[in-house]
DNA sequence: CCTCAGTGTTGACAGTGTCCACATCCAAAG
DNA sequence: CTTTGGATGTGGACACTGTCAACACTGAGG
C-alpha cells in the first residue's frame, strides 16, 4: 500500500530518478529540466533538493545507473551458451561487445547521461566507483580470453581499450543516427560484423603484400 | 586598419564564432551561453540575433567549421608520404584513421558540437552538407584501398563506417579522458596500435582454432 | 542632403537552478 | 499520551538565460 501522495510522497527518489530518465529519453540531456521533472513526479520544484543535492546530482544517479545496468549486461552471457566447444571465453568477449551496443540501443539515455555529459567525478564518487566496475568487468572479459590464449598475451587494459572504443563508436554513431542503418536488428548486425573485423582483420584474406 | 569599433563590429559574425570556440572550450557546450559570448566579443547581448536566428544556430555554425576541418584533415596526408613502395592508398587511409583522432585532440571542442549536440539537420542544411561531405571523403579512401586490392571488395560504405567507429570511439574516449593514457602522444600511439588492430586482426597471430 | 537597409542597443518576459524561510509529518523521548 | 525534533515538501525570491519588440546609429546609393 503506497497510500495516496498526502504530503510525503514515501519514496520520491526513486520515482524522480525514473521521471528523469523518461524525460532525458524525450528531450535529450540538454533540454532535461529540473523543474519538469518534478512538475511529472506532481511535486513542488523545490522537493528535488531533499534527495539531490543539485541537479547535476540526479544525473549523475541516472549514469551510475546505467553503468550498473551495463556491467550487469557485460558480465551476463545472453543466452546459456550451449556447451560451446571452443574458445568460450573469447565467446563471451565478442558476446559482450554486442551488449555494449543492445544496451546503447536499448537505454540511449542512460549512455548519453554517461558519456556525453560533464560530471565531475570527484563530485559523485559513486559514479566513478560504477563505471570503474564496468570498465573491470570487460578487462575480466579480456584476460579471460587470453588465458584461453584466443587473444595475445601482454596488456589486458589496453586491449580492452581497443575493444571498447570499437563498440562504444558504433554505439555513440548509432543512437545519433549517423550509421547508414535503420531497424536496431541492422544495426546489430552491423555490430556482429564489426566485431569479428576486429578480430579477424579486415585486410583482404590474401594479403596483397607480404 | 580594423578600427576601435565605433559602433559596427564590422566582422561580428567571425568574431562571434571564435568566441564561441573559445568559449565552449572552457566550459563546454552544456555551459555554453549566447549571452558571455557576445560580453567576450564586447557587444550587447542581443548583437548575435543579428548573424544568428538562434543559440543553436551559432553552434551549427562551431559543427559546421568542425566537419570542413575534419574533412580537411582527412582528405590531405600529413607529410608527403615520401616514395611509399606499397599500398599508398591503405597508408592513406590508416593515416586519415589518425588524422581523425590527432583532430579530436586538437579541437576537441569542434567535436564536442558536431557529435554530442542536438541539432535538427534540417533547421541546418549547411552542417548537414558539411557532414557528408567528410563522410564521403572517408568512403573515397575506403574505395582507393579496395581498387588497390589492400581491403575486401563489397560494401565500402559498411567498411568505412566500421574504421569510422573504432576511430570515433577512440576520439571521444580520449577526449572524455576515460583512457588511462595521459599524453596526447601517448593516445595517438594507442589510436595507431588499434588502427592497425583493425586491419590486421588482434586474434593470436597463431589461431588456436582453426 | 536624404533615405533606408543593415547592424547594434535597451528593455521586457517567461523559464531555469538554487537559496531561504516556513509547513507538515512521523517517530522516539519523556 | 504528549512533546518535540529531524526529515521531507512548499512557496517565494534572486540572478541568469534565450528570445522578442522597439528603438538608435551608420554608411552607401539615390
Amino acid at each position: 500500500m503506497v497510500a495516496k501522495r498526502p504530503y510525503h510522497h514515501g519514496n520520491l527518489k526513486a520515482a524522480l530518478l525514473r521521471a528523469a530518465v523518461e524525460l532525458i529519453a524525450e528531450v535529450g540531456p540538454a533540454a532535461f529540466t529540473l523543474r519538469e521533472v518534478a512538475r511529472r513526479a506532481g511535486i513542488s520544484h523545490n522537493a528535488p533538493y531533499r534527495h539531490f543535492r543539485e541537479k547535476d546530482e540526479l544525473l549523475a544517479a541516472v549514469a551510475t545507473e546505467g553503468f550498473e545496468r551495463l556491467a550487469d549486461a557485460l558480465g551476463k552471457p545472453r543466452k546459456a551458451t550451449r556447451a560451446r566447444k571452443a574458445n568460450p571465453a573469447l565467446r563471451r568477449f565478442q558476446a559482450s561487445g554486442l551488449a555494449y551496443v543492445r544496451f546503447a540501443l536499448r537505454s540511449p539515455e542512460h549512455l548519453l547521461v554517461m558519456f556525453d555529459w560533464p560530471l565531475a567525478p570527484d563530485r559523485y564518487p559513486e559514479l566513478s566507483a560504477a563505471s570503474k566496475r564496468a570498465f573491470s568487468v570487460l578487462v575480466e572479459l579480456v584476460e579471460a580470453a587470453q588465458s584461453e590464449g584466443s587473444l595475445p598475451a601482454g596488456d589486458a587494459v589496453a586491449l580492452a581499450c581497443v575493444a571498447w572504443s570499437l563498440v562504444h563508436g558504433v554505439a555513440k554513431l548509432a543512437i545519433a543516427r549517423r550509421l547508414p542503418f535503420q531497424s536496431q536488428s541492422r544495426i546489430l548486425r552491423f555490430a556482429a560484423q564489426a566485431i569479428q573485423a576486429l578480430y579477424e582483420g579486415m585486410g583482404p584474406k590474401q594479403p596483397v603484400s607480404r
